[in-house]
DNA sequence: GACAGTCGTTCGGTTTGACGAACACTACGG
DNA sequence: CCGTAGTGTTCGTCAAACCGAACGACTGTC
């Protein structure tokens, strides 16, 4: 097992970890999870206590019970102020005929979302093709107007508007004004 | 088990058709995969079959060995166009002096963000309390200019300019121009 | 056509996770 | 002082996850 960088803290550990800070900042009793999520008790202080590797089933039951997404027992994030200028775009600098798509935050290892400032001239309307089942786009036009969303039914954006939409059917991004730009949050959840 | 809402297609089913997908998609025989991850391809049939209820550390070795995260093999999201106006404000409208948050995109059960249009004038620096630990927040600045970041130390920003901080310590938005407005994209993974 | 290579599935055996019951411990009342 | 209700722990049993090996199907090569 664990063919993953060097230096793991552990799986079991920090699910163990996991499970019991999140247990506690629910402020219920290891007992009163353990019923809810429909596990022994017995089952539940073993984990917590960091011992054998747990099925599956009982991890979501557990997870579910404690209104935490799964992902949340089993990955510990550290992050870092970061700061990026307008003009500036470190990674994934997509240019096509007066469209910009600068990556902001590409997704930490396990977070999957990524975060894009876009700027577009109008004339240059832009066709997204289906990206995989389960990804979901959000755009808030920051400035000039755009036509966005689905291809079958985009939406007419004013500079505040938002709108978000699936991400796995045909998109477009259109704008309609000189200076129009906008900001993408991409899950692929 | 199976306390979440009625109607489940099955978690057990969920993970075998992920895995087979997210398989497919790389390319790779069940073989091949088995050897990577280091798990018996017996086993891996099976899960891929549907069959019974996989530990975690095995299922965590099959989603590195994929370069998958762990929340693509047991959640699939199903979203729906929305679309808010500039004006519109539907949930937890915080108002404070000038100060304006609208929630945009609420975590989605099983995501864990918040997508918020941020609107402030100059004057009225907003100083928030630290959040959980592991939360952080994005900002882009749509229009004016404005003081954003850790209290201990903030950054300029210009429309346009990109920053992410830990959101579990002190943090500031101050508006420095009339018409400031931002996106904050606030991730609690 | 026989062989070597790969695919994915199925079959016993060992390991181990999940369960229920009993356990020690603490706190609160009668 | 003892009973009751709560905490989290440990023990013995049973079911099942995991493994290794053997299996049939299918492909290409000499």
């Amino acid at each position: 097992m664990g063919n993953g960088p060097a230096g793991e803290p552990g799986l079991i550990a920090v699910i163990a970890a996991s499970l019991r800070r999140e247990r506690e900042r629910a402020g219920i009793s290891l007992s009163e999870l353990a019923k809810r999520a429909g596990v022994a008790k017995s089952t539940l202080s073993q984990i917590e206590s960091g011992a054998g590797n747990p099925g599956v089933e009982t991890l979501w039951a557990l997870a579910t019970a404690l209104g935490v997404p799964f992902s949340r027992l089993v990955d510990p994030p550290r992050p870092a102020t970061r700061v990026l200028r307008a003009g500036e775009g470190p990674a994934a600098h997509s240019e096509v005929a007066g469209y910009t798509a600068a990556l902001l935050a590409s997704c930490p290892p396990n977070a999957r979302r990524d975060l894009y400032r876009v700027t577009a001239r109008p004339g240059e309307p832009r066709l997204s093709a289906p990206h995989a089942p389960g990804t979901v786009e959000h755009v808030v036009l920051a400035s000039g107007r755009a036509l966005a969303g689905p291809a079958e039914e985009p939406v007419e954006l004013r500079p505040g508007d938002y709108v978000t939409y699936p991400g796995d059917v045909p998109h477009i991004f259109d704008a309609l004004a000189p200076g129009t730009s906008a900001v993408f949050v991409m899950e692929h959840v």
